[in-house]
Formats: structure tokens, sequence, C-alpha cells
DNA sequence: GTCTATAAATTGATAGAC
DNA sequence: GTCTATCAATTTATAGAC
């Protein structure tokens, strides 16, 4: 019910869910009507009713899939055996080809977030992820003089900032700094991986 | 028209269009109704129509407000004559400010960009920024050998990431690193000015 | 499970009185 | 300029036949 069943993506129910998660992805919730989803998923519009009472039910088990496909491996990273600085390449690196393969989930999110925090919130909450292992290590190097001293929590939040905003603002940035060409702005978020890890840690190492 | 007049902010165009821009920021162009607008003016519905043509109408007029309080005086900043650092510190503390007091804006227009890419950039186009200044002074001072050589529209893209990200995504990194505590956050972005500035310049010095 | 038909409310927009 | 009344279309959701 919540998630999209791999083996039977062909029925109805999995139809559905991944119809709506286009839909909703595309046009965010208020400009999603339940008519939209019915067209895309080629199914009549009532059995949307059928399976899931409401729109906002049908939103919440579309969310619930659209955000565990946004957090990936990244808590398999965080709490590995590795220098803060090799895993800070690799978030980098699996963030930001997770999110050029699902570039419409982070503006998708970012204004739901907004409209209803506290539904995102508790959607999320499923999701189980927890920084707190990568600030201990963090706060660890510090410590031994490896890292300048830093707020983890700002680091975390540089993070984030360098590898999502550039793919939810793509459509403003690619018209204003690359002249709307495409090609040339996935060549920019390829190289982007090297620059943003280089970026992070040549402003961290002591 | 197009501006909201100061002198007579209580005139009924000027109502609208404060109302209007409170309304769509907060719910989206797709969740605002006219209607929500007018109750939100305190007017009656018809005359949206009759000052603005269509709800198309009435948004172009708002968002250009919007937008150019979204884009301050960074215009001058960029051509002044100023050592690039000087210049990154002033343009993170500027539009940290402004962001701080239009909390919504961000993500709002991340959304409409994301929804209708051409109709924001074409609205957009009015603002007149023009990065390029900024991009001669930076690729002089790499040949002068004061900075490293980067790409200058990845700094550029990062000098927004790390602005503009963390109010965009508020409501979701206010829960999650900081228990939902507003004061909190509030301090996190006051010392995020000098942290960014301090991040963006150790990234760029030879 | 899937369909048609339809309810009940809301949408953007217009006509016309004052 | 401002209002009421109203249109036509669309919205979410349900009832009921098959």
């Amino acid at each position: 019910m919540v998630n999209i069943p791999e083996q039977d993506a062909k029925s109805t129910e999995g139809r559905i869910l991944e119809a709506a998660k286009t839909v909703f992805i595309s046009k965010g919730f208020d400009g999603t009507s339940m008519q939209d989803i019915a067209d895309e998923a080629d199914i009549n519009k009532s059995l949307l009713h059928y399976y899931f009472r409401s729109k906002e039910k049908l939103f919440s088990a579309v969310f619930n899939y659209a955000f565990q496909q946004f957090i990936p491996h990244i808590q398999g990273i965080l709490s590995a055996e590795e220098s803060i600085f090799v895993k800070i390449e690799q978030i980098v690196g699996v963030y930001m080809d997770m999110l050029r393969k699902n570039q419409f989930i982070p503006a998708f999110i970012l204004h739901e977030i907004n409209m209803n925090p506290d539904r995102l919130y508790s959607l999320m909450q499923v999701s189980g992820l927890r920084p707190q292992v990568f600030v201990g290590q963090f706060v660890q190097e510090i410590s031994k003089g490896i890292i300048r001293p830093i707020d983890p929590r700002q680091l975390i939040v540089n993070l984030l900032s360098l590898c999502i905003f550039p793919v939810a603002a793509r459509p403003l940035l690619q018209r204003i700094l690359f002249e709307n060409n495409d090609i040339v702005y996935e060549k920019f978020l390829d190289e982007r991986k090297k620059v943003v890890a280089d970026f992070i840690i040549h402003s961290i190492k002591a």
C-alpha cells in the first residue's frame, strides 16, 4: 500500500502509484487533479478512490515512496569506517548522481515542505535518517586537529545546499548562466561532483 | 501597475497586490484561488478582474514586485571597486539578511520556476541582473594568482546555494537538525553569514 | 474490480445594475 | 469603481450497475 510493489508494477495499484508520482512531482499537489493521474495511468478515475480513499491519502502513499528514493544509501556511507574526507567525497558523488536521475524531486520536496511542513515531516520520519553518527566522527576529528573547528551542522547544511540547490534551481540557473543549454549544464553538474567535494574538503582542512 | 505604489498602498489596486503577494507566496500559484486573494484584501472578487484581467496577469504583476525585492542591491556590489573577498563578504551578508526577511520567497520561486520556467524567466529579465562583471573580475584575479583557478560559474552557484537553500529548506532542516526550535535556527542563520563567507573565501584562496 | 453517472462544491471569468 | 448574480467548466468524491 505504501511502497510501489516491484513484482507487480503493472497491477492497477502499482500503475496508479507510478502515474501519481510522475504527475505530483511535475505539477505539485495543488496543480494535480485526480483526472490527470487517471489519464497518466490510463485508468478510470473512480479507481483512484477505490484504491486510495482520497487525494490526500494517495499523495501520502506516493510521497513516502518518492522520499525513500531521495534518501538513498547515505546512511551506510555515514556509518562507514572511513576518513571524513573519503566520506564527503562519497556522499557528494552518490547524492549528486541520484539527484540528476530524479531532477524534479528536490523542488517538489522543497515546495511541499513549505506548504505543509508537518505532513511531510511525519512522512519522512519513516526514513530513519540519523546524522548523529557523522556529527560524532566530525567532532572527534576536530579534537584530533585534523580539521578546522566548524559547527558540524553548518557543514551538513553546506553539503546539502551545494548538492541540492543546483538541481532544484536548474531551470533558472541553466537559463541565466548557460544560455539554457541542456548539454552544457549536464557537463557542469558532472564537473561539479569534484568541485563540491574539493570545495568542502579545502574549507575544513586545518 | 507593476509595482505596488508606496504612497497609496491603501488604494484598491495596492491592497490587491499586497494581498495577492501574501497568498501567492504562501500557497503557490495553483494553491491560490481568486477568492483567497479577495478575502485577504477584504474586497470583492470581481475587482480582481477589473484591475487585472486574469489570474495569470495578476500573478505576473505580483511576481515582478516580489522578485525585485528578492534581487536587491546585489548589482551594485558586483560592480563595485572592491577586492573579490570583500565583495563575497558583502554579498553574503546582504543576501542572507534579505532572505531572512522574506523567508517564503526562495521556495516560492524555486517551485514556480519548475512549474513554468519560461513564464518566470521572462518576468525576471526585467531585473537586469548581469553576473558578467563579477565573472570578469574573478578571471582577472585568477590570472594574477590571487585566487585558485575555479570555474566562476561554479563559485556563483556555490554562493547562491549556501545562502538560499538553508532558507528554502528551513521547515525541513529546522526539524531534523534543530528540534524545530525557531530561536536556535535564527541564531544558526545569523552565525551562518560569517561561516559561509569564510567557507567560500577559504576555498578559493590560492 | 471496473465501469457510468452524478452529486456538491469550487473554480476563473463576465454581464450588468448602481 | 464597486457591487450582485450568474455562467460554464472543473474539482473531489460517491452510488450503484455489471
